[in-house]
DNA sequence: TCTTGAAGCTATAGCTACTAGAGACATTAT
DNA sequence: ATAATGTCTCTAGTAGCTATAGCTTCAAGA
C-alpha cells in the first residue's frame, strides 16, 4: 500500500495532479486509511504510470481515457489503439511543420541589427504581415 | 470608423477575442456610438493587426504587451524587442526538438501489427516506459 | 505516552487565450 | 414600420493542471 506521496514519488506525477486524475475519473478512487487518507495498490501504481507516460507522449486526457479502456480488454482487436496513436502522430507532425515555419520567420526577423525601434525589423514585421516570407 | 464586426473581418480576429483584448488592456477602449457600440479608427485597426500577427507567430499576450509598448517608442533602442523575439525563437526550437522525439517514438509504436490488445505495442509501450527508445 | 513536524484532507480559485451562450438593445435594409 | 442582423454585458466553460487556506492524520523521537 502506498500513500499518495509515495505514489507521487514513484511515478513523478505531482500530488494535486493525482487527485485531479481521480476527479476526472482516469484513476479509480482508492481505498482509504482509517483517517481518510488515500491508500494505493500496485495496480493503482501501474495505471498511473501508464497515464504519466501517455501524457509525456502528448496524448490528451480524453485519448488516455480511451487507451486505458482498451488496455483493460486484452482480447479486443487493437485497431482502436492504433487509430488513436496514428491520429496523434499526425497532430504532432502538423505541429512540427507549423513550428518550423515559425522558426524560419523568427530567425529571419531577429537578424535585424538596427539601433532603434523605428528601423527595427522585429517591430516592423509584426506590424505588417506583408513583410513575411512564408504564410502562417 | 469601423464597427467591431468590420474590424473582426478585416483582421481575422473574432469579435469576442477583440473584446477580450480590450479587457486585457492590449488595445485601448475605443469610442462608442450613441447606442454604446464600439467604433474603431485606423489606428485601432493597425494595433489589432499587430497583435494578430504576433499571435500567429506564437508570441504570448504578455510578450505582445511588451512589443506593443516598444512599438510606441520608435526612438528607443530595439534591444528589448530583439531579446523578446530571440527568447521566443529559442522556445520554439525547444518545442520542435521535443516534438521530434515524440514523433519518432510514436512512429515506432504505431508500427505494431498485432491483432489484439494483449500483444499491441501501442498499449504495451504506454504501460512500460522501459520499452521506449528515446528519453522524454 | 506525548509531542512535533511532515504529510494529507477538502474546497476554492487561478493560470492561458480564448469561446459560447443568454437575454437585451442598436442599427440597417426593405 | 418591421424584420433581420449586429452588438451589448455578463457569466461560465475549455485543457490540464497548480496554488492556497485551514484543517486533520500519521510516524518517529524523547
Amino acid at each position: 500500500m502506498f500513500s499518495i506521496g509515495q505514489l507521487s514519488k514513484r511515478t513523478g506525477v505531482k500530488i494535486p495532479t493525482i487527485r485531479y486524475y481521480e476527479q476526472m475519473g482516469l484513476i479509480d478512487a482508492p481505498e482509504r486509511s482509517e483517517g481518510n487518507q488515500r491508500r494505493y495498490t500496485k495496480d493503482g501504481l501501474s495505471r498511473l504510470s501508464f497515464i504519466r507516460h501517455s501524457r509525456e507522449l502528448g496524448f490528451s486526457v480524453e485519448d488516455i481515457r480511451g487507451l486505458l479502456n482498451l488496455s483493460q480488454h486484452p482480447e479486443k482487436p487493437c485497431h482502436d489503439a492504433h487509430s488513436i496513436a496514428a491520429q496523434h502522430l499526425k497532430d504532432v507532425q502538423t505541429r512540427i511543420a507549423k513550428l518550423r515555419r515559425l522558426e524560419r520567420e523568427l530567425k529571419r526577423i531577429t537578424q535585424c541589427d538596427a539601433d532603434n525601434v523605428a528601423d527595427c525589423a522585429v517591430i516592423e514585421t509584426l506590424a505588417d504581415h506583408g513583410l513575411c516570407e512564408t504564410e502562417h
